[in-house]
DNA sequence: AATAAACATGAATACTGATTCATGTTTCAT
DNA sequence: ATGAAACATGAATCAGTATTCATGTTTATT
């Protein structure tokens, strides 16, 4: 249902009219940073149109210019989450050809770029009720990148055998937990100690 | 503000008044059963007062004679699925005196239960947004259990040194991802080899 | 059998909030 | 400089739905 046939449409995953002047480009990025504020802390249902538009300082019919409907909004942001956490975390691994010490600097990645932003956290929770595609593919996306992560190191002897789908969530599942518990639970625990527990128990857990 | 001054009060959690007669407490019941099928369904934003009361063969207006507010009926399904699951897994490590052993058997007592009630465990998600304390006291109740057990498990030299409340959230992680795993990703992997894997990483990780 | 308390009904109330639209204002290519 | 396209406005529309309430029925107790 995302072609209409013959046509060949624009290569684009966003919907909406996208802005063709620097000031609708600017307008555009306004609602969607303050869309991230409110509907981080209000939730996605007590989050109206109204608040975003006001403290996005527009008009509320400016809001349906660019974005066809409040899921499309959310959607976005979540996407938007998505990319960051990927790049964040391909940069703090990067340079590391083991992979178990990369495990250690992707989980700390994680945890501080959670507390840096538990807004785009809460937010991509909220997706499975909300956008469900567009969490599922959140999460899908990441774990067939983490499942192809061990699967190399593993072929490389460099951690034990184990089926790298399982393992992909498990490990992944820690990393939430551990980041729920940081900005949902408010935890004051510093992040090198959680990294440290964490990462002895994988580190164990799944080296050769 | 909880207690009003002076009045003794019952020590009930409950708000909303209390069946007295069969005829009510069925009545009750058949209100709280809809509305885990519709909530747990169409989520709590989608599930109207409306739909639940057809579900439950009744009149919108006696919805109000059991429960004060929709959210009210919410919070009592995620404090239901908090004892059942706490129940279930209780008994599936009973008598269980090594620790790991009972990991293993817990871990799989909680995939069974999730693939069972795929419609309390969506609920127990949407509490974060719409009541975070019955979600708070939902996981720190779990955890609690969790670190306390593991806290024995280390006196009693059968797991490794290690900081048991990073321990029990990270555990608990892996449990809770494989579970989304299996009923909102649908994988159809059997519990029995999803089981075996993730224990193989938790027992290495912290067995002495 | 009679009466009060429980229980049940469903239409009416009351409000919220997403989306539309007719009307202006600004920007930009020519 | 000027007309068309972009952009912006905010009041009006429109629908959904949580909650209330006046009225009726059932149950338990005497």
């Amino acid at each position: 249902m995302r072609k209409s046939a013959g046509v060949a449409e624009v290569p684009q995953k966003v919907q909406g009219n996208l802005p063709k002047t620097a000031r609708g480009e600017a307008t555009r990025r306004a609602i969607l940073a303050a869309a991230e504020r409110v509907i981080g802390s209000k939730g996605y249902n007590d989050a109206s149109i109204g608040h975003i538009t006001s403290e996005a300082g527009v008009a509320q019919g400016t809001f349906y210019i660019y974005f066809t409907t409040k899921e499309q909004v959310f959607s976005e942001l979540v996407l938007e989450m998505g990319r960051l956490v990927r790049h964040e975390i391909a940069e703090a691994t990067q340079g590391y050809e083991n992979r178990l010490d990369a495990e250690r600097a992707g989980l700390k990645a994680f945890l501080e770029f959670v507390q840096a932003h538990p807004d785009l956290y809460r937010i991509v929770q909220e997706a499975l009720f909300v956008d469900p595609d567009a969490y599922q593919e959140y999460y899908e996306t990441f774990a067939a990148g983490y499942k192809s992560g061990l699967v190399a190191a593993e072929a490389a002897g460099q951690i034990s055998e184990g089926d790298a789908d399982t393992r992909a969530w498990a490990l992944m599942g820690i990393a939430k937990s551990l980041g729920e518990q940081l900005v949902v639970f408010k935890s004051d625990k510093p992040i090198p100690d959680i990294v440290e527990t964490a990462y002895s128990l994988i580190e164990r857990g799944i080296r050769p």
